[in-house]
DNA sequence: TGTACATCAGTGAACGCGCGTTCACTGATGTAC
DNA sequence: TGTACATCAGTGAACGCGCGTTCACTGATGTAC
């Protein structure tokens, strides 16, 4: 078994290469992230942004057009690593088994090992927050993050369906309802483990999914 | 069967009986709250609550010491009122079975059927709001939370280890891992049929953990 | 290789607005005698 | 029953601060000839 398989968390993206501009504003989205995670969006002044990045206000506008315009890009960056991440970890269990329940339950295991570490880093994080404060921002920023929502429970919806036709279940599935529940092991695990600080139990709780994926589709022995 | 049985969603406190004081101070708390699950704290501004209340600002400060007065109260409110409603739940269950496991499985239906109408009703929406914006609180509000959170884990772990002392589990379960999931449900469920805007979800995702709890501790057939 | 110009990545000062908070005051209601 | 006083539930005006945003300007780097 090559070491490799084990998959890392999102890997932050490298400033090398980057230019000096470049590299301002990475550092402003990431700044913002910390910041957005911990007191939400309204309570992040660019005040207190440039300050970190050891530029001036106006230097921020130079980056950004207004605050709405920081709120989509952060989202966009976001939403763009996020999805990277979890479709290595989707191509890596296809890869290591073709049938699509072993698939499922292997990428629920290296998604399970990739999130030991810290809450921040977790995949569902950012849409947890925007979800909730969607009024303090504009239409569009709001839209963006509901769609992913969607365009994911469409993914393990198909996926589960796969899983099924293969598979036919014992007792009557909610298959819907199983891949709602992939999106909320993600966000929730995310808030439970801030709330609880204990980074540590997201991977519990997607290993208690696996169970009860298997439990479900598992042929009677 | 009484149609008692079915249980509603947290009643709205009623007004009656209430002085004028007390009817306007409960006035600003259902503002805050509404405004505050959608935009987050910092974002709600006392002037946009004087001004849906039918007040001034000063009047505000008549009530509330200061904004984070208002957070505090807001919180124990909020919380005495969603344990209230829990306890009552709970409490009807274990009436109805003696047994854990089947009291357990019973309070899980009603919890389910009670969560059938709106996000804003569902307790533990507050607690994921305030998760993600602890930094925007002060101490005292970020710790009520936490120890919300913490004091109800407790509760859940306790009745599924009288559940697995009547019913040893055909594997080994992880009892931590299925007390936080029924917080996950809670929290997760509120945010996702939010971000979803379907709020028949929650009730479907309450009723898929009651499957795995049952799948769980059920004697072999 | 040197000069002219363009673009990049900002600076510094100023703006107006809204926010949370304070303070002196007030009409309505309740209570004591 | 009338008067005196206290408490309740606010009002209205003002405050200073911080916030998001604008605008004219600038030094450093890149490119053309």
């Amino acid at each position: 078994m090559p070491s490799d398989m084990s998959a890392k968390t999102a890997p932050p993206v490298q400033s090398e290469g980057l230019s000096k501009g470049e590299r301002t504003r990475k550092a402003l989205l990431d700044i913002t992230y910390q910041s957005v995670i911990r007191k939400g969006f309204a309570a992040t002044s660019i005040e207190e942004l440039v300050e970190a990045a050891g530029i001036t206000k106006s230097g921020f506008f130079y980056h950004f057009r207004d605050k709405n315009d920081l709120a989509r890009a952060l989202i966009e960056r976001y939403s763009d690593e996020s999805d990277a991440f979890i479709d290595a970890l989707i191509a890596r269990a296809r890869d290591l088994s073709d049938d699509p329940l072993q698939a499922y339950l292997i990428f629920l295991k290296l998604f399970a090992e990739s999130m030991a570490e810290d809450f921040a880093d977790m995949p569902g994080c950012l849409v947890a927050i925007i979800t909730f404060q969607d009024q303090a921002f504009d239409r569009v920023v709001s839209k963006m993050n509901s769609e992913g929502v969607f365009a994911w429970r469409e993914r393990f919806m198909g996926w589960l369906e796969e899983v099924a036709a293969v598979y036919p279940p014992r007792v009557p599935v909610d298959l819907g309802a199983l891949a709602d529940n992939a999106l909320m092991y993600a966000y929730g695990g995310a808030m439970l483990s801030k709330a609880m600080a204990q980074p540590s139990l997201v991977a519990r709780q997607i290993l208690l999914y696996r169970e009860t994926v298997r439990m479900m589709f598992s042929p009677r022995q």
